[in-house]
DNA sequence: GCGTAACCTTACGCACGAGTAGGTATGCTG
DNA sequence: CAGCATACCTACTCGTGCGTAAGGTTACGC
């Protein structure tokens, strides 16, 4: 039988950088709706339009296929949220900045996160990568915390600071996954919200305390 | 051959029920370590110290011993939250007695909880099961937060009220992990640093303010 | 214009694990 | 002690999906 490339006269033979993104893009499609197990390398071959020793020839087999993508997602965030970084600000700045950079960066890339968190959580052969990921944003949380403290020449225990932090990259996840999921919500909105618990916390909010962003 | 009955005499037939607990009870630890997809039928059985039609005899196919599974450590979590609850305290008090109650849980069945959410999470199957379970945790913090607002004759639009309890559930739930994550933890001392976070937030945390509970 | 390398295909082997068929032992009830 | 339900086993079938072998097609350098 002839190959599809005669056959489609609209189909092009790609360089392998095109073809590898293509790939990366099906991939993390497909890993987001299916689960890591369920998604078969056929349907990731088929929605990036390549057939499957394509896949296998580029980007390995499946495991190694899906630390790629988290590999991808996952410094894509990093870069948006490190553009937003500003270190002489004042913490609460900081901390929105932060925040807004990744609401933003979840708002836009659904899938990317889905990917990257929900699938990765589970599967103790990535929960690991994933764990070293979270750990530097804990870090640089408890870093700022801690740069608020000593100007204040005041001091805590590291693992309070830890523990704090741990708590806010949770709740910041679990409010990604409801943007996620929620496609109307809007992600500067959800940041600001975030903003508040976080900032101000449920005790001061129940008494009618706000916490707004300085500019716009 | 034969069975293994009349093989091992120190073997014991035993009744439904007690076999049942078994199966889940092998299953659990099996699920929590593995996954759910890597975890097999095989290994359950072997785990339970018995065979593997036994299990589809008595649970069924994989998915419902998974829903089983779920069913039991849900219950038992809910059962220890609702002891604690106490719908006539005031809001702090009754946010720092689910919180005890659920890092207390949480610390005496680590296999439970790993199971219960981490595989949880991406599984397509089962992950709206644990939506419906946490929308019902959300909305008694909700609840709660409206109840305090009430009393003071203010009022706040139900999605932020929503949006803040998710933010609180999140990030309790991400601290259990990190307590499932670190044995030598202290679910006490864990619940209390949520509380912290959770009552005053970051923004007085970093200005030495300090929650403690009233008791002990 | 022609070789060679890179691109791309179809079609298969093979392992692994869910679920089952069919048979054996045991204890309870009369 | 017959009869019957229940607990329990070994040993299979079979689908599914990962990963590959072997071969066809196009572009580019000379």
């Amino acid at each position: 039988m002839l190959a599809r490339v005669s056959t489609n006269p609209a189909f092009k033979r790609l360089p392998r950088a095109v073809r590898e993104q293509q790939m990366l893009d099906a991939a993390v499609k497909v890993f987001s709706r299916r689960g890591y197990h369920a998604a078969s390398m056929d349907e990731i071959a088929e929605d990036a339009g390549i057939s499957k020793p394509m896949v296998y020839a580029y980007l390995g087999p499946k495991e190694d296929l899906f630390v790629a993508c988290l590999h991808r997602e996952c410094t894509r965030m990093i870069e948006a949220i490190a553009g937003a970084a500003a270190p002489d600000l004042p913490p609460d700045e900081r901390l929105w900045r932060g925040l807004r950079a990744f609401f933003g960066f979840v708002g836009a890339h659904r899938d990317g996160w889905s990917v990257l968190y929900r699938q990765t959580r589970g599967e103790p052969p990535f929960a690991g990568q994933l764990a070293t990921m979270r750990a530097r944003m804990v870090e640089v949380i408890a870093g700022m915390l801690d740069d608020a403290l000593r100007a204040q020449g005041r001091e805590v225990r590291e693992t309070d600071l830890e523990v704090i932090a741990y708590a806010l990259v949770g709740a910041s996840e679990s409010l990604a996954d409801w943007l996620a999921d929620n496609p109307t919500a809007d992600p500067e909105k959800t940041a600001t919200r975030m903003m508040n618990v976080a900032w101000l916390g449920a005790g001061q909010l129940i008494e009618g305390a706000v916490w707004r962003p300085a500019d716009g």
